[in-house]
DNA sequence: GGCAGGAATGACAGCGCTGTCAATTTGCTA
DNA sequence: TAGCAAATTGACAGCGCTGTCATTCCTGCC
């Protein structure tokens, strides 16, 4: 019925050790065993069974992929980031296992124990916010469980991938400046978010480089949705002297902006500029389009699976990579009348 | 270390044999005998070796989600399914694996078959548009893997969950032939899609009720994304006798609609009316906000899930269930003029 | 009170692989 | 060419559970 490595090893003629050494590519066999145990393998079509591996090599040759559903940024963010984890735990023939889980819930670790127990996944990658729950690295560290972080917060020891954020804000409120505005408000995202915080500080770097004093009022609390985006926009366009352009921290905000300025009756980008931050599908639906930063999320979920692999594999070997950003100029920004 | 089940068997005095059978809810276990282990298991905090468990039993206690990432139906509507499906699992302590497959790609065969014989799902959940896929179909009966669909195009035998999209088609066109409209247009979606067709047949069947013959001008082709929306309201706006409203087979074709009607200068909804299907987030966020259907997408993934672990557990209890719709109206439809 | 027949429980092997350690072969050096 | 260390290969037990089948324990009934 199914081909076992008892098999694969008679038709190799070697011991089904041996072709557990090949089948992990373990050191100590001859490149001539090799090839012989690799064509059989080849030939008979062998699939290693992956739970017999993982009851005897104690492994499971899992990852799950964690999430908070509850503070999220945005479904296509994550399913983006999901997709090149999947596929970089495809290439290193791991599976993995996603996993929605609610920091604002009070059980949160025993639930995070729960997963642990119930499924021993070899590594974990952890997306934003959970990057910076405190609580959860604690018990990712005591239980032992390397872990992957997509664009952490503090970025100590931990591996993973990050993008420079601060840049890529700084770079969009340039953009403004190069237009001629020079009152530009910001729009922040979630307080815990690191995110948040990186643009805020974008922001603020480039206004101060362009010699503009800070205006609080200005400078308006959202929280990444699309209402707090309405709310923050509708305060600042209530201001005695409005904004000529707003940065809103994620594309969401952005819109939600977009839409306050319809009910005041003005014009994206005539009588406002507007700009965002992650390049969702959406900001390229909308009229006019918006000009935001593209973060290249598929590509980041990748290689932060690939850092926590490379790590499972030789312990030592993750590192904390950068990627690039790209600014997209759109519709939605314009020179200042 | 870790708490095996002899570990368990010893402490409730029986053997290990018995704890097996009150862990797999076996029967011909006295009900005292399964309290003293059920109790015995909570106080020792046992979790079973899922690995142990497959190896032994030949069943993976794993179900797999498939989806198209290529031909894919907005990437937020997959996340909601996701979850819905993992809900499920979860209360079944099942494990859930995610595969994206594509059916324009020439090995989707060769991948599903992989990906059956490396992980031995116990069973498999078809999103939309592979759960028309024939050749998938054909292997997943020949392989006898049991799957459930979520809005499966043909309902034979299959299990899993639908909702009556046809009726909800025909509801909102009748919401906007309430309005007064009579040149009411449709976009259709991928031609492939059951949704197209039960759209489309919703629509043709409220007209046709309304008394209103059918304009083949009226109805153009559309492809589920943005892009097809621009270009079919371009095909429709430039008519001699431009319709009043829209009824776009989804929310992203409803949005590219929008957008073209800003192209023509008319204003929606005082010139025209436009609605889709979906109820994306992104329709909530337009403005103004969008007329649109609402699929209890997440409770559909639970559903199907549940459909399929319930046949898993007896052959034969799986059906095919119907899930209700509800109208969004919002500000993109109004009386004609 | 004895016995058939079904319900409850247990003994034991083995699922398919890997860890450990022993046996064998190879490649050097003297 | 013997002798030794290192490289290669293999034997065997066992990971934690469940399937099979044997055994024991109850019932109810004549």
């Amino acid at each position: 019925m199914r081909v076992r490595l008892e098999d694969v090893a008679r038709a190799a003629n070697v011991s089904p050790k041996t072709v557990s050494r090949v089948l992990n590519d373990e050191a100590n066999v001859t490149e001539a065993t090799r090839q012989r145990v690799r064509a059989a393998m080849e030939a008979m079509d062998y699939r290693p069974h992956p739970s017999a591996r993982s009851l005897a090599g104690n492994r499971s040759f899992l990852v799950a992929m964690l999430y908070d559903n509850n503070d999220n940024p945005s479904s296509t963010y994550l399913a983006e980031i999901q997709d090149g984890v999947l596929e970089a735990c495809d290439a290193h023939r791991y599976s993995m296992m996603v996993r929605p889980l609610r920091m604002r819930d009070g059980d949160f670790i025993r639930r995070f124990d729960a997963l642990i127990s119930d499924h021993h996944p070899d590594g974990v990658v952890l997306t934003p916010p959970l990057t910076d729950y405190a609580p959860l690295l604690k018990r990712l560290r005591e239980r032992n469980v390397p872990y992957a972080s997509v664009s952490p917060l503090r970025k100590g020891k931990t591996l993973g991938v990050t993008m420079d954020e601060q840049q890529a804000a700084r770079a969009i409120v340039d953009h403004l400046l190069a237009l001629g505005h020079r009152r530009i408000a910001h729009v922040i995202g979630i307080a815990n978010h690191g995110a948040s915080r990186w643009r805020l500080a974008g922001y603020r770097e480039a206004m101060a480089a362009a010699g503009i004093p800070e205006e609080p009022e200005l400078v308006v609390q959202g929280a990444f949705t699309f209402a707090s985006g309405v709310a923050a926009a509708r305060q600042l366009l209530s201001l005695p002297t409005r904004p000529t352009a707003v940065f809103a921290a994620n594309d969401d905000m952005a819109t939600g902006v977009m839409w306050a300025a319809g009910e005041y009756g003005l014009k994206v980008p005539q009588d406002l500029s507007v700009c965002g931050f992650d390049d969702t599908p959406l900001s390229r639906q909308l009229w006019p389009a918006l000009t935001t930063v593209q973060q290249p999320s598929r590509e980041m979920g990748r290689m932060a699976a690939e850092q926590l692999l490379g790590e499972l594999r030789n312990h030592g070997s993750g590192r904390l990579v950068q990627v690039p950003f790209s600014l997209q100029i759109r519709g939605s920004t314009a020179a200042v009348p």
